[in-house]
RNA sequence: UGGGGAGUCGCCAAGCGGCAAGGCAGCAGGUUUUGGUCCUGCCAUUCGAGGGUUCGAAUCCUUCCUCCCCAGCCA
């Protein structure tokens, strides 16, 4: 991707990076990407993404995809796989970068010998619960294991026979021997592997005993040679842990661990654990549900990876916990889907309109811009005819005060084709509006006049003979609640927004018929849409990834209040 | 009431002793064949609270308050 020449607004990170560098403590940045493959990324991992990748390609460094996969009852390979193709899309490049943990397994494994050697760790056969009260609590000192004296000699035995199989799962595990009445609980002798007689989906049934995170992580930096390893918030915790553990083995370098706050987003749920369980229940229809702040449901939306990128860029970085405005996302994805997106006319809650004096039986060709903001985007050609349909939210019957839109003898103009103005409108026994009767004046072809007529509203309408049917999806926020993440005791079912999905069968322009999936455009004066992979020919399926803004809704709001 | 973090505009967020950037949202106008976009203007005498140091403090010291994280053989 390219080089990130514009000024950013400075950070704590880019403060600590710029200090190594000057004081010669880092020659070039190296950062990594360290997702476990238990689940499909979010946001709040394009955020992570963006933060390593970012820095490194505006330092000049190099920054590397590392899986950490060392529990492989949760991992699966299909997550690797998810999780790369979605790094990618969002513009990142780990060139022959490409890690997994479970690489290093056998070194990892050699450094708990030594770590055994040097009477730093030790076999452990407390179960559990006993673990757990040994431990001690928040305000209270551990006690030591009765195993932790065993001599140097005795653990490595043991060690190898837990790799060798010899013990079943929560036997023993390995633990790493600090201070039992370290005010850190993570430091009171943390396990470092544990047996685990399961399939790994790298490792196959090499191992039946897996290192823990703590262990693996500080080393994996090290071995890969990373000279800042930035994690979430939750894991300041486990510095001193991370530094012990280098601290003791003949690690070749000592990377510096560097804590920011992780994403929280209005109106959405960031938990893997959470975000799996909505797929597990069905609550949506996968990981790519467009719903779902997925990386890979954002795609299928219509976000774009700009959007995603400056998204992160605007949101900043910092040690504070905080929870972004969803409407910031949102205006990241209009501001660049504007610059984007062809214009063409769909209409998602039709209303006939006919045009009374217009010919029956004749259909024009229009000449209909793709951008009128610019032409260069050329145009393509649209049937008009003396039947329409046009927007239901776009007539009223009352004519509201500061209403431009079409009501009883108001003129409009039809986009690109004529002004039209309501002469009568016919209704159903049931009272509800059903035919929109408008007399169209010939010498405003391609809907402009020069006499001066003011004609304030323009309505997009797509023709009725030669109009496409399409499905269209309108979400809204999966979440009705703000936080949802905030939210205890209530099961899922009931927190999800019942609007977060409206399919709508529309009218489209014809020129959609053939459309590829994953093409983006503008529905005039509706919002941006993306073409879902469900589509078949001449049967397009859209998305709407973002509304466009609403003035009218807020003057009506407050004409109402 | 152990330890580790954080508190600057409704939401993010710069600032690191010299007198409160920027963005989103909001409000008021202008332009407009999208009530979109774009453009203009407004929007923290104040930085969780109280003391103190200083000619001068959001920035230093101090006391207090609030919120988050840690007692997985998860990451």
């Amino acid at each position: 991707m390219t080089e990130g020449t514009d000024k950013k607004t400075s950070n704590f990170i880019r403060n600590i990076v710029d200090q190594d560098l000057s004081a010669g403590k880092t020659q070039q940045v190296h950062t990594r990407f360290p997702p476990e493959p238990n689940g499909y990324l979010h946001v709040g991992h394009a955020k992570s993404i963006c933060l390593n990748f970012g820095l490194a390609n505006d330092y000049r460094g190099i920054c590397n995809l590392r899986f950490d996969d060392t529990n492989p009852s949760k991992e699966e390979q299909e997550y690797v796989d998810a999780i790369q193709a979605d790094v990618k899309w969002l513009g990142f490049d780990w060139d022959d970068r490409l890690f997994f943990a479970s690489d290093y397994f056998e070194q990892l494994y050699q450094y708990a010998e030594h770590l055994i050697v040097n009477g730093n760790a030790y076999v452990c056969h407390l179960d559990g619960e006993q673990m757990r009260s040994y431990r001690g609590t928040l305000t209270e000192p551990g006690k030591n294991s009765p195993y932790r004296d065993r001599t140097p000699d005795e653990n490595l035995d043991l060690f190898r026979r837990m790799r060798a199989g010899e013990f079943e799962e929560g036997a023993c595990v390995l633990r790493a021997k600090i201070d039992m009445s370290s005010p850190i609980i993570q430091m009171r002798d943390p396990a470092i592997y544990r047996i685990k007689k399961v399939h790994h989906h790298r490792t196959g049934d090499d191992w039946c005993i897996y290192p823990m995170y703590d262990f693996t992580h500080c080393i994996s930096d090290a071995l890969e040679g990373i000279t800042h390893s930035i994690c979430t918030l939750e894991f300041e915790n486990h510095r001193p842990l991370y530094d012990w553990i280098l601290d003791k083995l003949p690690v070749p370098c000592h990377p510096q661990q560097i804590e920011f706050a992780r994403l929280n987003l209005t109106h959405t749920l960031m938990s893997k654990r959470k975000l799996l369980a909505l797929v597990e229940e069905g609550h949506v229809a996968g990981w790519d549900d467009p719903r779902m702040p997925t990386i890979a449901g954002m795609r299928r939306r219509g976000y774009t990876p700009e959007s995603l990128r400056e998204f992160c860029e605007r949101i900043g970085v910092a040690k504070a916990d905080s929870t972004v405005d969803l409407p910031l996302l949102e205006f990241c994805v209009r501001e660049d889907l504007n610059a984007h997106s062809p214009r063409v006319m769909a209409v998602l809650d039709p209303i006939k309109l006919v045009i009374t004096n217009y010919p029956e039986d004749q259909v024009e060709e229009l000449d209909a811009a793709y951008f009128q903001d610019n032409k260069a985007w050329g145009s393509r050609s649209v049937p008009f005819s003396r039947e329409l349909w046009i927007e239901r939210d776009d007539f009223r019957e009352d004519n509201p005060k500061k209403w431009f839109r079409l009501a009883p003898g108001q003129e409009v103009r039809l986009k690109f084709a004529y002004y039209v103005t309501c002469q009568d409108f016919v209704k159903n026994e049931a009272g509800d509006v059903v035919e929109i009767h408008a007399t169209y004046d010939p010498a405003t072809r391609g809907g402009w006049s020069n006499d001066g007529r003011k004609v304030k509203g323009t309505l997009h309408w797509v023709s009725a003979a030669q109009a496409l049917a399409a499905e269209v999806r309108l979400y809204d926020t999966l979440f009705l609640d703000p936080n949802p993440g905030s939210v205890k005791d209530v099961p899922l079912s009931e927190m999800i927004n019942p609007d977060s999905l409206r399919v709508v069968q529309a009218w489209v322009e014809p020129s959609l018929a053939e459309v590829e999936a994953g093409h983006r455009v503008q529905f005039e004066r509706t919002g941006y849409f993306c073409v879902d992979p469900d589509s078949k020919r001449g049967r397009p399926v859209f998305n709407r990834t973002v509304t466009l803004k609403d003035s009218w809704a807020k003057i009506e709001a407050k004409l109402n209040a």
